[in-house]
Parts: C-alpha cells; structure tokens; sequence
DNA sequence: ACGGGTGGAACG
DNA sequence: TCGTTCCAC
C-alpha cells in the first residue's frame, strides 16, 4: 500500500484478504464482502489481486476465467530478503513465508561487541580511565539504547547483565533493519528480539504496527503465564484444541498441567516438547532457507465434470508453473523432480504424482507441463466432479556445493541468535502496476505457446566445433557491451594469459534495483538482487577483483594447462549472482543442517505487516559450546536463564545440551578468507559479465543451462573432466579454485577426489531429474 | 464461500 | 525411496 490512501484494501473475488491497521479500526475484518466493509467505511478503496487466464483486457476479474497470481509478492519478498542480506552481512536469515524471516544475528552482536571491548582498551590506555564501555552514554558505534524497542518486563535493559547488552545489540540491529527495509522498498514490519525463534515470533506480534518487542529472559515466566496457546507456533491447530479440551486455554495453563497428564495424552516425547514450548524454550537453530522447495499453481472454481473445463484450467496452471520453473532454473540452475496433480473430486482431496518432465530446449513449456499434467489427470478416476486443481512441482537442491561446514564463517561461535521474522501483512495491498507481470504477458501474447516470451534457443547441435564455448559465449557478450565492459583485447583467453585485474564494478546488476530506493520489479534484477550469505562473503573476500555484485565461477570446459600449480589461475567466469548464488546458499544450508544436530540458541525477529511489518529478535547463550569458541567468548550466562535451556536440571533425551563436539571454526580459505591464501585462490575472473546487459546474461545462462539438459540424456556425455562444453562447471569450492576443477590428477588426493566428485554432483544437476 | 501457497511429518 | 495423505500456517 506504500503511497497510497490507507483505505485501500486488498480484495480476492468477492472478500477482503488483507486488512490495514487503519481500516481494523474501522471494524473492518478479514474475508469481509466489500459490500459489508464499505458499510463501516464508505471511502474504501480496494485493490483486486493480480490475476492470469481469462481475457486481459477486459479487466474485470473473473473467478470463473481467471486465477489469482501471487507472482508480486514473491518479488517483493525477494527484494526484502536482499535488503537485510546487504544490511545484514553476516546474518543467518530463514525465510519463514512470503511475509516472515528469522534472523540469527549472533556474529554480528558478537562482533559488535568485540569492537566495543577493543574501544574500552584503547580509552584506557589514552587515558588512564577505567576501561569499562560506558553504555549508558552511548560512547559506542551504536547507542544500545536508543532504538531498543518495548522492553517486556520493563525497561530499561539491564547494562549489567551480558545477555540484555546482547539483545539491546540484537535491537539495534533490528531496528536498522527495519529501518533499511522501509526506506529502501516502503514496508513497515514489526520485529520480536528474544533468546529463540520461539520467543521471538509471540514478542514480534505483541506490538503490531511497526515496533519492536524485546523479550529479556527475566520476563519470559510472566509473558507465557497469560499467553493464548494459539498464539504458539503449532498449537493453533489441533493440538490446541486438545490441549484447550483438557481445560488449557493459556500457555501458563499447560506448565501447571500435572506431570503425568501431558505424557499420559501425548507420549512421553511430544509431551516434552509441549512442556518446553509453554515454558518459552526452543533450541530449533535459524536455519538459511530462501529458496521454495516446492512450487504450486491452483485453482478452486465451482464442481464440474466437464474435462474441457479441468483441460483449461490445466492449461492455465501449466502456464504459471512453466514460467516460474523457468525462470527458477535460470536463477538458482535447479530443475523440478517431480510434479503432481492434485485434485478435489468425488473422494475429496486426492493427488497423482510422476516424475517431473525434462525441460526441451524452449526449457519448461505450457505444453510440456500440460502433458504431463493430463497424463496424471487421466489416473484419477474419481476426479469429477472436481472442484479444484493444483500443479505442484518439487525441485532439486543445487547441491552443488560440498562445502564443509566449518568453511562457512556464519557458522561460527554461535552464543546468541536472532531472528528477524518479517511480516509484511501489507504485502497483499500493494498497489497494482499498469504493467502486469511477465506472467500475465506471456498469457496474453501467447496462449498457445507460453515460451513465446523466451529467446530463440539456440541449436544444440552436438557438440561441435560451430557450437561456441561457454567461455567464448561470455566473452562475446562481454565483448558486446562496450560502455562498461573490458576492452575485449584484455578478455583473455580461457586457457591462456591472465585477464587484468578487475576493477571493483560499482554495483552489480542485481544491486541496481534496490540501492536506489527505487525498487525494481523486474524479474531480472529481482533475481539478481538476491544474495546468500554466502556469497556475500565471497563477494566480500574478492571485492577488490570481482567486483560487489557478481560471482567468480571456475569454467569446467576445455583444459587447462597448469591446473594443478599451486597458484596458477583457472579461468574464470563473473556472473552476475544466479548459479554462483545458489552455490553457496546451499553450503550454509548444509551447515545448518549440522548445527541444527547440536545445541543452538537462537534468537529472532519478525517482520510483518505492511504499511508496517514488524521485526522480532531474540538472543541467548548456546550451549554446549566449550574453549574452542572461535570468539573467545565465554558465556558467563548460562545460568541466567537462556531460553534454549530446560527449566530443569537435567535435560530431557534428546536435549542439545548433551556432549557435543565443537566444530573449530576455520576460514574458507579461498573463499570467503582474504588473507593470501584466499587471495592467490581467488583468480580473477575471465570477464565481467556485470559489465554485460542483464537479458544477455540470462540468454547465456539460458544456454548453459539448456545445454546441460540436453546432454543428460546421452550416455557420456556431461561426464567429469570431459572435454565437452556441455556440462558448466560451476563450483567455489578450493580446489577448483585451484584450478583443479573437472581433474582427480596431481596434488592433494583428498581434494581432488573432492573436486572430482563435486564436478559429477554439479554435471548430475544439469542432467534430467532422477528417473525422467 | 477457506483461496492459494508452502513446508513437513507420517505412513504404507 | 516413493507416492500419498494430513496437518499447520
């Protein structure tokens, strides 16, 4: 709703779907008919969400034509999710939905700290005075108390305790996140600062429009004393209910419940975890999610048992489905697994999976889908009368990347997490642009050929010799781009001298959109604006060379000479995010899914609501962790109530608590390391593919991409260190740094081995889907 | 008129 | 491991 009249609200069909705070005071309520809600407040305004199918032009939305298209607002989520990546290097960020994030802030609390510490000894010994921070007069880079938010319990922070220092931090930072977040896109969010996601969630939703909660662990007793046990995350459905049948209305209400009843209704196990949830503890780590694992396109419409009918709709799920697979297959290399049809019929809802067609060469037609889609439909022999269809496609995990888990610096000491939720409730009231989306476009334009909008792929032709390298493919583009890009006589070679160093590029492409304040919407640059932690890091350690925004990348094809010199530079390709992208989010995934096997404290903040999402944060010692904390850092705070912690003594099975041993925390050296080693390892890149127009990016992704699929199926092709162009080699790890890339030769066995086998993960995932 | 998405656990 | 259903949000 950023700059328009509050009573704007956001209508689906006939209901309201989202609701601004300023009309909730009007009484105005969710799935409220127009008709009722302009009876309390007749200047309404509604704004009719996106739709596809049907006849565009007439504008009237039809729910018998047409479906609802929530395309903006997974734009708009990934804008948000860029804007904290950049605010918040160093956060581990979960996307919780559209609208939601938690944030694990630890390292950057602890670095702040750090550097306030450092600030005290160097005062003293200037000047002889007592080293101790003084907090209060805000002396520090940034004043803990001055946007700390609402204090449960009462304020102030207590400067005496570490841990309300750490959460104060943790509001800081949530505070400029916010902050950045309505400044640079126009949402207002809310956010909770709290020992865990748990806590951060409840407190986030306590001050709704645009504030900030903070929960200290002293006040966490009293606040879950009262609290409704739907307002706990997953005690809102059934077992609420069950909970709410045994007389338990309130979180409070479950803590008091005798020992014996909760284990005697749920099992020993499940009990233990109510038992810890009423109470505020949580050890469940903030994990780095961003991409969807699934994606679906429904429709619901009135019964009917006329298979033209179910053919169109098909059609027009089809469609939605194969532009964003497309798409999501540019971006992130990825491609679906399976796809299924689900189907509300006779016998309610059932569904009919197959594996998941392989894109042609046009990548992931209308037609392709919509076969696949009819052959599955012709198995439900109980679908009519139907009511309802749904195309979902499960996607692979680019598990491209084996980094290990210590090779990711966001996995480091971690004493205090935050969450950042964030909750743009708003979101659904973004005003409508003139422009409809490239999804509605390619309906429009092509009703018959949805990859109408997609360049002309080129030829696959066996590899040839006509057929140009990947390599040459980007220098040429480069070549292309004459205002910013290299002169294309310092484009070397891809196996021979060594490009000059690259000048830092200003911005990358994925940059542009947001760094302006102008967000932009379209699919490129909101693609390209997303950046993993991970790479952020990389992009840090290279910055010098590779320019902010794109992503070094180690060309597979073709050999290379001196691959296995210490030092000696493979070629190297800049991309703009994408591949390299989802590269390394996939490595801290693969982190977390290791951390989340021990002991985690997690803190966390929640962002929601739209003219004013909302942040939650929240902070806590973790446990478990010894000596080798890389920071340092001692807790001195575990028995000051860390809510990550059983209440009791001793944890039930299963606790984190247990022995667990910690991961020394190394640099990546070669990737995220700027020291000389990650120096030497970081080659500079072939050529600056940010210097390259942003729709040529994309063909020549598009091409690897497709060229990739296109040898999946024939036998030996794709394989190892082939010689082939077919399948990219995208990697970051070390060794193929090194230059060892696609090559199990000399060296260092181990990492070769290593090498070889992430090159046969990276060749298997532009191959077909398993079992196609 | 609970529509349109997501993710995850459980189960055969 | 796969296909399917159910659940929670």
């Amino acid at each position: 709703m950023r700059g328009h009249p509050w009573q704007r609200l956001q209508l689906q069909w006939e209901g309201l779907i989202a609701i601004n705070y300023a009309a909730r005071a009007a009484g105005i309520t969710r799935h409220m008919r127009v008709h009722e809600a302009r009876a309390l407040c007749p200047e309404l305004q509604c704004v009719h969400v996106e739709t596809i199918g049907g006849d565009e032009l007439v504008d009237t939305k039809d729910r018998t034509k047409q479906k609802a298209c929530l395309e903006r607002y997974r734009k708009a989520c990934i804008e948000i999710l860029a804007v904290l990546h950049k605010a918040a290097p160093q956060a581990v960020i979960e996307k919780a939905s559209i609208d939601e994030v938690y944030m694990d802030v630890t390292t950057m609390v602890e670095r702040e700290l750090r550097e306030r510490a450092q600030a005290d000894s160097c005062r003293e010994a200037e000047t002889g005075e007592g080293g101790a921070h003084d907090w209060e007069a805000g002396g520090s880079p940034v004043d803990a108390f001055s946007w700390g938010g609402i204090v449960l319990g009462g304020g102030p922070l207590d400067v005496g305790s570490e841990f309300e220092r750490r959460l104060s931090i943790g509001a800081n930072i949530a505070c400029r996140l916010r902050g950045a977040v309505r400044d640079q896109l126009g949402f207002t969010c809310s956010a909770g600062i709290a020992a865990n996601k748990l806590l951060a969630k409840v407190a986030s939703a306590m001050n709704k429009p645009n504030q900030q909660t903070i929960v200290p662990p002293r006040a966490v007793d009293e606040m879950m004393r009262d609290l409704p046990l739907k307002k706990l995350r997953n005690f809102g459905g059934k077992l609420g209910a069950e909970l709410a049948a045994m007389g338990c209305v309130t979180a409070g209400q479950v803590s008091a419940l005798p020992h014996g009843q909760l284990t005697a209704r749920f099992g020993e196990e499940r009990a233990a975890g109510i038992a810890r949830a009423v109470r505020g503890y949580s050890d469940e780590p903030v994990q780095v999610k961003e991409l969807a694992k699934s994606m679906l396109a429904a429709k619901s419409f009135n019964a009917t048992s006329a298979p033209a009918e179910l053919d169109r709709w098909l059609r027009i799920l089809a469609d939605e489905l194969s532009h964003r697979l497309t798409e999501d297959g540019l971006t992130h290399s990825r491609a679906p697994r399976t796809l299924s049809l689900s189907y509300r019929g006779s016998n309610g809802d059932r569904s009919k999976c197959c594996p998941a067609p392989r894109p042609t060469k046009e990548g992931y037609t209308v037609e392709a889908l919509k076969e696949a889609g009819s052959i599955l439909l012709r198995k439900c022999h109980d679908i009519y009368p139907c009511a309802r269809l749904a195309l979902q496609a499960s996607l692979t995990t680019p598990d491209l990347l084996m980094w290990k888990p210590q090779d990711v610096a966001s996995s480091e000491s971690l004493n205090l997490n935050f969450v950042a939720l964030l909750q743009a409730s708003d979101f659904y009231t973004l005003p409508l642009s003139d422009d409809q989306g490239a999804i509605s476009r390619f309906l429009t334009s092509a009703t018959g050929d949805g990859g109408a909008a997609l360049p002309e792929a080129p030829k696959p032709k066996k590899s040839g010799p006509q057929q140009p390298s990947i390599a040459q493919m980007f220098k040429r583009a480069a070549a292309k781009a004459p205002p910013q890009g290299p002169p294309p006589d310092q484009a070397p070679d891809a196996a021979s001298a060594q490009p000059p160093a690259q000048e830092a590029s200003p911005q990358s492409v994925g940059d542009r959109g947001a760094s302006d304040g102008v967000p932009s919407n379209t699919p490129d640059a909101q693609a390209g604006s997303v950046r993993s932690p991970g790479q952020r890091e990389a992009a840090q350690g290279n910055a010098a060379k590779s320019g902010e925004g794109g992503h070094t990348i180690p060309l597979a094809e073709g050999r290379q000479g001196s691959q296995d010199q210490p030092g000696s530079k493979s070629p190297l390709l800049q991309l703009p995010n994408s591949a390299g992208a989802s590269l390394q989010r996939q490595s801290l995934q693969a982190a977390n899914d290791v951390r989340s096997s021990r002991p985690a404290s997690d803190a966390q903040c929640n962002i929601a609501d739209r003219p004013d999402a909302e942040i939650a944060a929240a902070g806590q010692t973790e446990l478990g962790r010894g000596a080798t904390d890389t920071a340092g850092v001692r807790q001195p705070e575990q028995s000051q109530h860390p809510h990550t912690r059983d209440p009791g003594d001793a944890g039930p099975p299963g606790h984190p608590d247990a022995d667990v041993a910690a991961t020394p925390c190394q640099p990546p050296g070669g990737v995220v390391s700027s020291g000389p080693a990650g120096g030497a390892a970081g080659a500079q890149p072939e050529c600056d593919l940010t210097s390259v127009d942003v729709d040529e990016q994309k063909r020549i992704m598009r091409e690897i991409w497709l060229r990739g699929q296109g040898n999946a199926g024939r036998p030996g092709s794709g394989d190892v260190g082939g010689e082939s162009a077919s399948a990219p080699a995208v990697a970051g790890d070390r060794s193929a740094k090194r230059g060892r890339v696609g090559t199990a030769g000399s060296g260092n066995g181990a990492a070769a081995k290593e090498s070889a086998s992430k090159q046969m993960r990276i060749s298997a995932m532009f191959k077909a889907p398993k079992k196609a």
